[in-house]
DNA sequence: CAAGCACTTTACGTTAACGTCAACGTCGTC
DNA sequence: GACGACGTTGACGTTAACGTAAAGTGCTTG
């Protein structure tokens, strides 16, 4: 089990099968827009580790909402580095010694300012994005007139 | 004059030389954090152009404010190229054509978009910290617990 | 059973965004 | 006038994150 599971059965369901749903690597690359190549980099990076039907890689509901939130942290500017780290550490939480979840803590203290960060940024770069397009609206505007 | 100057003098005030200070590219690079290669790099991809007194660069508040919009541009994952071709439109603007124009509006939809979901990102991974730091200060307790 | 399709591994190639190093010019100053 | 701090231009090196091509495996479908 790992990271949180958005659309998890809503609690009272005893042994239930829960969500026996597989996907191949194609599958996945498809609904996500990537290429099955980004998948298998990130599993050798370290971000994936499907299970292996002999050869062939089948993913589960798990690796797929890892799969999702490590494309999210990637458009928020993390390497996949980053994201491996984080992704360990929770995994190894459940048995984590003390220092271990110190510093999971501190990590995510720090990605939180990070994101304070960039929600700043997004609302100065789009008070400039309003302005140039005021100005370009205008001179289409007077060139419009003549 | 280069793509606003938030820290314009406020109005009214008739021929005053504004802000006569300039930079060099040392002072740049130390108060945002870069090298002087960065900055001489961004150069030599088109997003700064600083005048020339003899051999070395002399920026004036101008180049200042384009490397702040690059950096903040690059924190939200933008590629140098696009931050180039934004600041070239907008520097052609003046005199552009109306296809031109209607060009750089779209660009900008685009990036308007992209900050929505950027925000959307930003939302929804603030969650998931929140989530993965409960989790850990609940097996922290417990850990001091015993 | 041959063809085609999806999957696999291995390995080399590519791009963006700089870092690093060499070799040199130009100041101020001790 | 040597020295150190700062600037300059090449030019090559490096890293992350994949792309791409080759060569093989395995299923199922006409």
């Amino acid at each position: 089990m790992s990271i949180s599971e958005p659309e998890a059965t809503t609690a009272v369901n005893g042994s239930l099968p829960r969500q026996r749903r597989t996907y191949s690597i194609g599958e996945l690359a498809r609904m996500f827009e990537v290429t099955p190549r980004t998948i298998r980099f990130y599993e050798q990076e370290g971000l994936l580790a499907p299970e292996r039907r002999g050869q062939t890689r089948i993913y589960h509901e798990k690796d797929r909402v890892r799969l999702k939130l490590t494309l999210r942290g990637k458009r928020l500017g993390f390497s996949l580095a980053e994201i491996r780290e984080v992704i360990e550490m929770y995994d190894a939480m459940p048995d984590g010694n003390a220092r271990q979840l110190k510093r999971l803590l501190e990590i995510l203290a720090d990605k939180r300012t990070n994101m304070e960060r960039q929600l700043e940024d997004i609302r100065l770069m789009q008070r400039e994005l309003d302005d140039v397009e005021l100005r370009a609206r205008d001179v289409l505007e007077r060139l419009d007139q003549a």
